[in-house]
DNA sequence: AGACCAACCTGCTGGC
DNA sequence: TGCCAGCAGGTTGGTC
């Protein structure tokens, strides 16, 4: 479910609760969700018991808590999370009662004020949390499990220049370019379908077929898009994606092609067409977007 | 090396 | 009413 938006309303939702706060329990309810743990570095409760968390981190879809006190030998450790399609943190006072879906749940106590429950609640167990050690990557700290993505369009450390030079040097289609973490990481299917259609692309477009222009083009049409889900609060379509509050975001509003099947396209007015393709749904206008 | 797909999960919806 | 196929926002590991 939730892409870069999605998971950086979550992240700004955690961070003033999380950051200087200490973690002083947590609860496994179901070991899958901690797939992406690495168990022969530690046990996860035992190496999260008494740590205090120091920020809130994101690189793409993947978000991360950098832990004081020293790590693994000289590695400095961190909570990682990722929400998968359909993980969520929520943040609630102590006498809230289970959420449905709950995996793990951690009770937080803020450097002042009352202690939390933060819970990790996951339908479909795609998402997962971990402890993971930190390794500089280019100019910046990331888990060792993130190392291999690339940065997201987002951050400064994004390489306008190289990503061009980069989707164009690749022989696919674009839209399976764009999905590509290593390549440009953050965008999921519901963005790319939305930055495709505004740049009137179509994702099955050979990639070495993209001018600079349309790919310098598409670039900035993905940062659009996804700074305009975030200043709206993510895309809800249902109760798969909340923020922290359990609250649903405003995007799904504006969507012009994802979700649209047989609606009039916003710019010229034929319909939306849906088609299965790398094993999703994609949907694009026939007549803006020409392979 | 790079491209591609099956597998990992649960739950809901729509057609018969 | 019941059953089943199809679908859902992602990543990974393995094969070619």
């Amino acid at each position: 479910m939730p892409e870069l938006p999605e998971v950086e309303v979550v992240r700004l939702g955690l961070e003033p609760a999380i950051v200087g706060a200490t973690l002083r329990d947590v609860r496994v309810l179901e070991p899958r969700s901690l797939k992406r743990h690495d168990a022969r570095r530690g046990d996860f409760v035992g190496m999260l018991i008494g740590r205090t968390v120091n920020s809130a981190q994101r690189r793409g879809k993947f978000m991360w808590f950098p832990l004081d006190g020293s790590g693994t030998g000289d590695h400095v450790d961190a909570l990682v999370t990722h929400l998968g399609m359909s993980g969520q943190v929520l943040l609630n006072t102590r006498d809230a009662s289970p959420e449905r879906h709950l995996r793990i749940q951690f009770v937080i106590e803020p450097g002042d004020g009352e202690p939390l429950l933060m819970s990790f609640v996951d339908q479909r167990i795609f998402g997962s949390m971990a402890v993971d050690y930190l390794v500089a990557v280019g100019d910046r700290w990331v888990p060792s499990q993130v190392a291999h993505i690339a940065p997201d369009p987002l951050e400064p450390a994004f390489d306008d220049e190289r990503f061009v030079a980069a989707i164009r040097a690749k022989h696919t289609g674009v839209k399976r370019a764009i999905l590509d973490q290593t390549l440009i990481s953050g965008v999921g299917n519901i963005y790319a379908d939305e930055a495709l259609w505004a740049s009137k692309i179509h994702g099955e477009r050979a990639t070495e077929r993209l001018t600079r222009a349309q790919a310098e083009s598409l670039l900035a049409e993905i940062r659009v898009v996804l700074q305009k889900a975030l200043a709206e609060g993510g895309t809800s379509f249902d109760e798969q994606y909340l923020n922290v509050n359990g609250e649903s975001g405003y995007f799904a509003h504006s969507l012009n092609a994802y979700g649209q099947t047989g609606r009039p396209c916003p710019r010229c007015g034929t319909p939306i067409v849906r088609k299965s393709f790398m094993n999703r749904g994609s949907h694009f206008c026939p007549r803006c977007q020409r392979r």
